[in-house]
DNA sequence: TCGATATTGACAACATATTGTCAATATGGC
DNA sequence: GCCATATTGACAATATGTTGTCAATATCGA
C-alpha cells in the first residue's frame, strides 16, 4: 500500500484516506442502527434532517448533504411515497417544488434525534470535544481541498 | 439537526459523524479518479491492494477492509475475471482459495501507487503531517469503539 | 472420534449512490 | 424581449455495499 510512498505527509494522508474510508461503514450502520426503531435509515434520515432545516428542493438538499442529486431524489420520492414528505409547490420556481415534512415525518424525526442525542452525548463524551472539533475542521478543509481539485481541471 | 442535543461533546460528535459521512463520497472520487487510467476503481483498488499485501482469502480481505465478505467477493470475481488476480489452492483451507496478482494485476496497482503517491504528497504537505496523524488516530478511535458496541448486544 | 459451533463461499434481494442523458424551466447579458 | 447558459427533475444504467440464507468445511472441546 506504501511503494512509491515518499513524504512522511504523504504516507499520512493515504492513511488518513484509508481510515476514513473504513469508517464510514461503521458510521452508517450506527445511524441506520439510530433510525431502524422509526422505520427509517441513515440516508433517509439525512434527507429528513434537511427538509426540516428548511423547506428546500432536491438539488438544494444534495447540495447541502454534499451528494449527487439523483440519488437524493430516490430518497426523497420514498419518503413522500411513505407519507413522511410532501412536495409544495414553490413560488419561485415552477419545477423545483419544496420537501416539506409531514406530521408523520417530523414524529420520526424527532424519534431519531432523540435518540441520537443520547448516543452522541455517550461516544463524545468518551472520545474527547476538543479533539473531535479538530477533525471536524481538519475533514471540513479536505472536502473543500478535493472540491476545488476536481471542479478544476485538475 | 440538534434539537434534543446537550452536551458541547455530544454535539461534537454529532458534527463529526456528519463530517466523516460527507467526506467519504469526495474521497472515493479522487481514489477513482486515481485508479480510472488502469481501468480500476477505488474498491477495486482497495482489494488488489490487500491481495498484493499478501495471498489471503476473500473473507481475511474483507475482514481487513472492514468490509461484508460478500461485497469484497464480489469485487474479487470481477478482478478475477479481468486477469487481475487468480485464485490459488489454499494449502491450509480447501473452500478458502487465496487471492495471488498476476503480472496486469501488478502493473495497473502498482501504476495506481505511483499516481497516489504524487496525490497524496501534495495534499499531506498542504494539510499538515501533525493533524492527520492526530485524525487517523481519532477515526481509528471511533471505529474500534463502534466495532465494540455494535457486537456487544447494545 | 464425535458433535457443537464458527467460518467460508455461493446465491439472492435490496439500499445507497454515481454517472450520463434528456427535456423543461430559470437566469442573466445583450 | 431574446438567446446562450445553467439548473432541475425524470429516467436509465451501473457500481458499491449490506443483509440474509444455505451448504460445505474447519475448529475445538469433551
Amino acid at each position: 500500500m506504501k511503494d512509491p510512498e515518499r513524504t512522511p505527509a504523504g504516507d499520512a494522508f493515504a492513511e488518513f484516506s484509508i481510515t476514513a474510508l473504513r469508517l464510514a461503514g461503521p458510521l452508517t450502520q450506527a445511524g441506520d442502527a439510530l433510525a431502524k426503531p422509526s422505520g427509517q435509515t441513515s440516508a433517509r434520515w439525512q434527507v429528513l434532517a434537511a427538509a426540516n432545516h428548511a423547506p428546500m428542493s432536491v438539488a438544494d438538499a444534495a447540495r447541502a448533504l454534499g451528494l449527487a442529486r439523483q440519488g437524493v431524489q430516490r430518497i426523497a420520492d420514498l419518503l413522500e411515497a411513505d407519507g413522511l414528505i410532501t412536495y409544495r409547490d414553490n413560488p419561485t420556481h415552477q419545477r423545483a417544488k419544496l420537501m416539506v415534512l409531514t406530521a408523520a415525518g417530523e414524529t420520526a424525526l424527532h424519534e431519531i434525534k432523540e435518540r441520537q442525542a443520547a448516543w452522541a452525548d455517550r461516544l463524545g463524551a468518551e472520545l474527547g470535544e476538543r479533539r473531535l472539533r479538530q477533525a471536524s475542521a481538519l475533514m471540513a478543509e479536505i472536502i473543500e481541498v478535493l472540491r476545488e481539485r476536481s471542479s478544476a481541471a485538475d
